[in-house]
RNA sequence: GGGCGGCUAGCUCAGUUGGUUAGAGCGCCUGCCUUACAAGCAGGAGGCCACUGGUUCGAGUCCAGUGCCGCCCA
């Protein structure tokens, strides 16, 4: 195995992930008999690219998906990508604008060709990035939202709920886009507080010469739809007014005063203006009253015929006129400054128009209940906790959902208009026909609104499986059994696939949901194209390896939370990925100078330590690097069940960098010889080896995939893929805390030698000599048998005492040892300070430790190996405190 | 207005049923080109765990309140 001395993941990356694809590893099989563990993907927009937050979801996912395959179960990770009505409609149509094309002109049918060329050309780009990043994804049922199959789903699902009464069509006030020429549902509305005003504008009172009435508004060129005033039907200073009317200024209709105690009398005046068709409470208000409703603005907001002198205007300039009109007249009382609360279209960036229209809604209380009640019952579990009760908050709270958008590019709703002017829902054309038939009526024409892309989004656990048709793959893989997708998207998409899913199948359609945080720039903004602070994962993944950047996002996010992404941490997982790559190197070519060929064990799951030829027994080195592996093992697998990818990458750095490279190989070292063979020595480092690169391989797929490829490369029966081998699991066999505790004194020696060298300036290469006092068997025994790794690793050539040593002897001192080494006068003293700084923190701990034993009741109270391992604790300090002393009273 | 989350080393963050002398990475300081890796090795400095009170033998961890920051919903 010859390795270039410096890693470059550009070289490997690619190749092997168009290898995964093109040998199909990830594909599922819906007739095998292993237990199954599916996922759907959150369907990226059909427009997008891949950014850091899909890079960061896709990270954990494939964790997930490479251990869950690693462990035996049968995998579906299902890839797709959502039409994403309104977002792809304007894409396009800025496209075309380009060329001087409009919509309109082209009409639906050419423009809708339009966006299926683009998406074909452009669409796949996501995809091919997800690829890129080695998304274990079974590519082969790759699915898109208006794929035939899913259109079906979308049509079925629209006309079974409409046949239950959960679908409903009718005029409402909703939230109207000028933007984009469409209702939005409430989700889609994004508020923000602005600076506005309050304008107190007066309205003679009819029959009342010169008396009048003054009514607080934000909005006043909405007044042109007035039909109404309003006061609460307690306000005491008001009563006079009940049953009078008042004059509309400008426009000189004649407005009943009624009263509705939707009015909050301490809103400016106590007196409201009440514009049906222009605002949502005096909508509501209009209905109770029987008030007429004048809509004033038209699609685009601009003041309509209705508005008679304002027509043609936009509405903040009608705004402006109508108040300069009124200040002309003397009608304006005054004018205040005041904060309001406005709502943006998500999508066009305008504020939104509440507007009376026809539209469709699902009705959701019901389908809310049942969903609400899967996560009470834990069918359906959602983590981190948090998220629970925000679910249950939302859906406690849910509104009707308005379903359809007045857009061209999405499932168009399959209700067909009959010449009467009534409707009739069907799965198709032919079935709309039949039915007009059986009234007696022709139909007109298919309704031309879509449905809101989340309907079909809503479906994509199933329909993706060829719902409603009862498939192998949903009998296989539904319900899935996880999603992991962002906060962001929770009453969105989680909460209507809960809602559609449970109405549709009877089942939940995951069985956890968890919940990841945002990723943000290293100032903690959230990245954003308009602010320029995208890291474009792409292009980190160029740089420094995919394996870098999905160890960074991983590893930065605790549960749940946010990730704060510095280019910086990416570069330090690169330095990791190299470090593997370099141990490797290091195995390879050692391997080589020992002639020992390639090898790897034919059954690596099962693979103990063999006995060195020599002496009979496994050596300390092998014995520890195994035990070290069981526990770690343990620990991965037990992270990242629970989601903790955080605490798996350190687990795994920390193993490898710490264990296995500082100590592990630095030990090994000490028994290579050159020509040795095959030796079990040989044996023992090569599976330790190949067994940690499978412990990695969920995380770091390429580095992994490579090197274990050059590992393994010749060994005959040897499985095609890292991904395909098992995932390390806890072997209590290998267990050894023997090995453990010798292993832990050896760091300890070495690092208080290494530490006393450091302290007293002394060169690398002078030679210490020294000796080892302790009380402790194993210690002395450690030193006598380690006698080869203190020199080689600290240049230390020690003999063990048992005992304490005298006065001043000793400089280095821990629990079990004191090490005393052979120096002129002057350089101990030195290290005065030091002892005493290392004793006044034990004396601090020893005396809270005599403390607490002094303490009767937690000696009766805590629990009893609390107690004692605190007493062994405070023997310890005190054994400690006073070899210190004794090394300070005698320097 | 209602709800949720955060506050731990210079920075970004871990810390899972309360129990070692509170950890990591980066940054910083010192010394090493020790032939796997200078993208490295060795050693080191740095913390009233936001504040106040409570529960407890024992609190970074549980409870209540205060302050500041952020998010969601209306």
């Amino acid at each position: 195995m010859q390795l270039e001395k410096a890693y470059d993941p550009s070289q490997i990356e690619p190749a092997w992930a168009e290898w995964w694809v093109s040998e199909g590893l990830f594909k599922a099989d819906a007739a095998s008999p292993r237990p199954v563990f599916s996922l759907v993907i959150p369907p990226p927009n059909v427009t997008g690219a891949l950014h850091m937050g899909h890079m960061f979801e896709t990270s954990q996912v494939d964790i997930t998906m490479r251990w869950q395959r690693m462990r035996g179960r049968n995998v579906l990770w299902l890839p797709g990508t959502d039409h994403a009505g309104i977002a792809t409609q304007m894409l396009v149509e800025r496209h075309l604008a380009k060329d001087g094309i409009d919509r309109r002109d082209l009409g639906r049918e050419k423009f809708l060709e339009h966006v299926w060329n683009w998406k074909e050309t452009y669409g796949g780009k996501i995809v091919g990035q997800l690829k890129r990043v080695g998304a274990s994804c079974d590519w082969t049922r790759e699915r898109f939202t208006m794929d035939p199959g899913l259109s079906r789903a979308v049509a079925e699902c629209f006309v079974r709920l409409y046949e239950r009464g959960l679908i409903y069509r009718g005029e409402y006030m909703v939230n109207w886009d000028p933007g984009t020429l469409t209702a939005i549902s409430d989700l889609e509305v994004e508020y923000e507080t602005q600076e506005g005003s309050l304008w107190h504008l007066r309205y003679p009172v009819e029959g009342a010469d010169g008396d009048f009435v003054v009514v607080a508004t934000t909005r006043p060129e909405t007044m042109l739809g007035d039909t109404a005033v309003a006061v609460h039907p307690d306000d005491e200073r008001y009563r006079q007014l009940h049953g009078r009317t008042v004059q509309l200024p400008l426009v000189g209709r004649s407005l009943p005063v009624i009263c509705d105690d939707f009015v909050d009398p301490e809103f400016g005046t106590g007196i409201v203006k009440v514009t049906p068709a222009h605002d949502p409470n005096d909508f509501a208000a209009g209905q109770r009253h029987g008030l007429e409703c004048i809509t004033v603005l038209d699609e685009e907001a601009r003041i309509n015929a209705n508005g008679g002198a304002y027509a043609g205007l936009d509405r903040y300039k009608a705004r402006k006129r109508i108040v300069e009109d009124l200040t002309a007249l003397g009608l304006v009382d005054k004018t205040e400054e005041y904060t309001n609360n406005i709502g943006r279209s998500q999508r066009s960036g305008l504020a939104v128009e509440p507007r009376v229209s026809t539209q469709w809604f699902v009705r959701t209380k019901t389908l809310a209940e049942a969903a609400i009640q899967a996560v009470e019952e834990g069918r359906t579990e959602i983590a981190p906790e948090q998220w629970q009760r925000n679910y249950f908050e939302w859906m406690r709270n849910i509104r009707d959902w308005c379903i359809s958008r007045q857009l061209w590019w999405g499932h168009r709703i399959p209700a067909w208009h009959l010449e009467d002017g009534s409707f009739v829902v069907a799965r198709n054309e032919d079935e709309a026909r039949t039915e007009a038939m059986r009234r007696g009526l022709r139909v007109t024409h298919q309704e031309t609104d879509v449905l809101d892309t989340w309907f079909s989004s809503g479906l994509w656990p199933f329909s993706t499986m060829g719902w409603p048709d009862s498939t192998d793959d949903l009998k296989a893989f539904y319900p899935t059994a996880l999603l992991n997708t962002g906060f962001d998207i929770l009453f969105f998409w989680v909460a209507r696939m809960m809602m559609l899913g449970i109405a549709m199948t009877d089942e939940v359609p995951f069985r956890k949901v968890f919940i990841h945080g945002l990723v943000r720039d290293a100032d903690k903004q959230k990245m954003s194209k308009t602010k320029g602070n995208v890291i474009d994962p792409i292009e980190m993944t160029e740089r420094y390896g995919t394996d870098a950047v999905r160890f960074a996002l991983v590893a930065s996010a605790g549960q749940g939370s946010d990730v704060v992404l510095k280019e910086e941490r990416i570069a330090g997982y690169r330095t990791f990925a190299n470090k593997i790559w370099n141990a490797l190197r290091f195995v390879g070519m050692s391997l080589e100078k020992a002639g020992a060929g390639v090898w790897t064990p034919a059954n690596l799951a099962e693979y103990r330590p063999l006995p060195d030829e020599r002496t009979g027994e496994v050596s300390l080195a092998d014995r520890w690097i195994f035990s070290r592996l069981h526990t770690v093992a343990t620990q991965a697998n037990e992270q990242i069940d629970s989601f903790r990818y955080h605490e798996v990458a350190s687990t795994l750095y920390h193993f490898f960098w710490h264990e296995f490279c500082d100590w592990y190989i630095e030990l090994k070292k000490l028994s290579f010889e050159e020509g040795s063979g095959l030796t079990n020595g040989w044996k023992n480092m090569l599976a330790a080896t190949e067994r940690s690169l499978r412990l990695l391989h969920p995380i770091m797929p390429f580095i992994t995939e490579d090197l274990w490829q050059r590992l393994t490369a010749n060994t005959p029966g040897s499985l095609k893929s890292i991904a395909l081998t098992d995932y390390p699991r806890s072997a209590e066999s290998d267990a050894d805390p023997d090995a453990e505790r010798r292993v832990e004194i050896l760091q300890d020696l070495v690092t208080t030698a290494r530490n006393l060298r450091a302290e007293l300036n002394l060169p690398p290469r002078e030679a210490l000599h020294g000796t080892v006092f302790s009380k402790d068997e194993i210690t002395l025994d450690v030193v006598r048998s380690e006698q080869d790794a203190l020199r080689r690793l600290a240049n230390l050539q020690a003999t063990a005492c048992l005992g304490a040593a005298g006065a001043g002897q000793a400089l280095g001192h821990t629990a079990d040892f004191d090490l005393a080494v052979r120096l002129p006068e002057e350089r101990r003293v030195a290290l005065r300070s030091k002892l005493e700084k290392q004793l006044a923190t034990l004396v601090k701990a020893e005396t809270a430790a005599r403390g607490r034993l002094g303490n009767r009741s937690f000696v009766e109270k805590a629990p009893e190996h609390v107690v004692s391992s605190l007493r062994q604790k405070l023997s310890d300090y005190e054994s400690q405190v006073e070899r210190i002393q004794n090394t300070l009273t005698g320097l």
